[in-house]
DNA sequence: CTAAAATGTGCAATATTCGGCAAAAATAGG
DNA sequence: CCTATTTTTGCCGAATATTGCACATTTTAG
């Protein structure tokens, strides 16, 4: 493995995680210690981080920081995003909802990838605007405080006249007759006009949201196009899914 | 976990709860009270926070934050932002621009304040949408991610219509005759349209602002209702504006 | 005033870093 | 193609940093 090609991949790992211990580093990129050590001193002599006893940090700890909160089968979350950011392709336009899920995929596009991201999540919005080459638009609206998503009027009007590529849609559940429903009717109402902007729909699901229903559909079943799921492809839950032609990932 | 890290959390805790206990730090990060005691001490020795027997509080003298140390002249900005916060009356509808300056601002509305707030900075929703009344409506657009504002006809355009009570302009320079400008084309688009929408309009100006021009106008001086400074009231810089009419605080 | 809680200090164990060195790999020049 | 030079990497021992613990002392609260 070549310096740089080491050196980008810290860089990377930094701007998900803001912090990188010299061991885990060691370990990832199966080299010794001292030479991440050395990899660090670069970077930090570059001005890019701040290498501290047993890592580094980034540089400025952003100016408002959702910190890593408990966030529930986080691990399983990030499994999602690694595998759905391979989707993405270089030009496309996504339009990207909020959650915890979204919020951890936007994290892991890669810097060197070009797209354009519509979003109406505050944290999404926060993430990319360290992205070195996303473009990045804010969809406006009034602020969801809990969900610090923009909602209402503004929000689904905004939306119109546009065809993206892909529509990521945060799922809080998902049944395979009632599709994808939520329990805030604003939101609800967001998340149909992402999806009506979109021209194929992916959700990143994890076990627990399968089979349940709130009261306000999103989008019926037959609409989804991916579903990226924490299960292995041949689970019987997925059966429904598959025989509608979902792509399962 | 990295010192830093710790040290960080710690800074986190205390900017939400004005203190922490040593005991409670000690389970909550799974190290020694001892550990804790001297993060403490070192946090202290920084002058970032003060501390005291079971714990710490925040510095009664800013800068009482670390990740704002390095924001130029915050001190004089936090007394701008304290001393325009009384303007804001209850039920009014506010229009805030970016900057540190007017982030300040956003910081110390009174929880218990209900204001309607339209922003294009990120910044600036991010504190509002902790704010327990007040309500906030993000203006979409592109975003900038230097500025960490929206702007381009999106912006502007969602704005059109809107009378509000306010409008706070972060303003990179002003000058008695040239008024205020910016070097960014589509930011100082967004700042005439949020002038625009405003019945009267302030600017937070700290000293170093003042007689300096840029090549894009946002506001003619006339037009300025209030402007917040950090001079004494009868300082000669503030001559050619006192005869204008505009208020000075 | 007294008991409990919190603190400071010195110390030892562990983890991390630093500098020098040599082997291995990549590069350049003939 | 071969050789000299530079770069990169891993290893070693010494130096440094971090952490938890024990114990004496101080502070707090009732």
């Amino acid at each position: 493995m070549l310096k740089e090609e080491r050196q980008f991949i810290i860089l990377e790992e930094l701007r998900i995680h803001n912090k990188v211990l010299t061991s885990e580093l060691s370990q990832t990129l199966e080299v010794s210690e001292d030479t991440i050590r050395r990899d660090l001193r670069d970077l930090a002599d570059g001005g890019k981080i701040r290498k501290v006893h047993g890592g580094a940090v980034v540089n400025a700890f952003p100016p408002y920081d959702f910190r890593d909160r408990e966030i529930f089968a986080l691990e399983r979350k990030v499994l999602l995003a690694k595998k759905a950011v391979g989707l993405f392709k270089p030009g496309q336009v996504i339009l990207m909802d909020g959650g915890t899920t979204n919020l951890e995929l936007a994290k892991r596009i890669p810097s060197d990838l070009q797209v354009t991201i519509f979003t109406n999540s505050l944290p999404v919005a926060v993430i990319l605007s360290e992205h070195p080459s996303a473009e990045v638009i804010f969809i406006g609206g009034r602020l969801l405080k809990n969900e610090k998503v923009t909602a209402g009027i503004e929000a689904t009007e905004s939306l119109e006249g546009i065809r993206a590529d892909w529509g990521v849609i945060g799922a809080r559940s998902i049944h395979q007759k009632e599709g994808i429903t939520e329990n805030n009717w604003d939101e609800s109402r967001v998340k149909k006009a992402l999806v009506k902007a979109s021209q194929k729909v992916m959700a990143l699901i994890i076990e627990e949201k399968l089979e349940s229903i709130h009261p306000y559909k999103v989008l019926e079943i037959k609409k989804l196009h991916t579903m990226v799921v924490d299960l292995p492809h041949d689970h019987k839950f997925l059966n429904p899914y598959l025989r509608l032609g979902i792509q399962i990932l």
